[in-house]
DNA sequence: TGCCCCCTGCAG
DNA sequence: CTGCAGGGGGCA
């Protein structure tokens, strides 16, 4: 599911309930959902969450890390030891909702009878206990984070320089650049009014720091209003991904510029948007704002 | 560098 | 029923 901003939002969302919490049991429901040693985890305290990308690292007090990938369905979700779900105002009935759910893959237990619930629809997501040098080694694939200092735009245009694949399936490269999904990918190829298909070395330094320049608007934009939270997510059908850990839904859909609106009016020309597959993923593009370079 | 695949569930 | 969904690993 989520892209940088909504695994930043649980993150933010997380770590004031998580740190300093002791964890007393892990119950594993979904056997593909975790790997590593439980024991390594019992009575270890939560020092602090960090982000690389997509992934979300939930340090350790023995310098072990839990590591999080979401995936597209996967979810984090937070219980006080009342059991009260603070649920969002846009999605009342699942006050009703107990967890574990069908979807809950994982249980934590903390000191204090609180639970944090792993949920993940399609079993794509995972949550990994390693070691520090381990994590890193497995990070050591990503590119810089979107939001690190190394993100520069010098970066960005050299990278877009080193292939002559459609620019937008570069962006998905988690290797380049580490954080950019679906949603961003062709909403910042839209604002910079850049064709998905072109070739990424032939976009121009001009272009590519417009480029750069949205794709760190719209991320710092969608963290700002929570996140996007996928149609399927709404209320009333039942919340898979998407939504923050106490249940309220982000904000971000209603800012989607061109992400799921095919045949919608383009809101800047009103020419329909039109889709198309790129790299075996639904790319989204209005065919008069985005002309491919000739 | 594209494809198929991992899964579940919903819309058409 | 088919196709589609915020991801990405493995494989020619």
């Amino acid at each position: 599911m989520p892209e940088l901003p909504e695994v930043e939002i649980v993150r933010l969302f997380l770590t004031p309930s998580l740190k300093n919490k002791t964890i007393v049991d892990l119950k594993i429901l979904t056997q593909k959902s975790f790997s590593g040693q439980t024991k390594k985890l019992i009575g270890q305290k939560i020092t602090r969450l960090s982000r690389h990308g997509k992934q979300l690292s939930i340090h350790l007090s023995n310098h072990h890390i839990l590591l999080v990938h979401l995936k597209m369905t996967g979810q984090l979700i937070y219980q006080d030891r009342h059991q009260k779900t603070i649920l969002g105002h846009a999605t009342p009935t699942l006050n009703q909702k107990t967890l574990p759910n069908r979807s809950t893959r994982l249980v934590f237990t903390f000191s204090d009878g609180s639970n944090l619930f792993f949920n993940d629809q399609r079993k794509f997501g995972w949550v990994r206990l390693l070691t520090i040098s381990q994590v890193k080694q497995f990070q050591s694939t990503l590119g810089p984070d979107l939001l690190s200092p190394q993100f520069t735009p010098t970066y960005f245009y050299r990278q877009l320089q080193l292939s002559s694949r459609p620019v937008k399936s570069l962006l998905h490269d988690q290797s380049r650049f580490a954080g950019i999904g679906n949603i961003y990918a062709n909403d910042a190829l839209f604002l910079a009014k850049i064709h998905p298909l072109t070739p990424a070395n032939q976009i121009s330094l001009y272009k590519s720091r417009l480029l750069h320049l949205h794709l760190l608007d719209i991320i710092n934009q969608s963290i700002q209003v929570g996140g996007s939270t996928a149609r399927d997510n709404q209320y009333p059908r039942p919340a898979t991904a998407g939504v923050h850990p106490d249940g309220t839904p982000g904000d971000n859909q209603y800012n989607f510029r061109v992400y799921q609106r095919a045949g919608d009016p383009c809101l800047l020309c009103s020419t329909p948007i039109t889709r198309l597959k790129i790299s075996g993923r639904s790319t989204f593009f209005c065919p008069h704002c985005q002309k491919p370079l000739k």
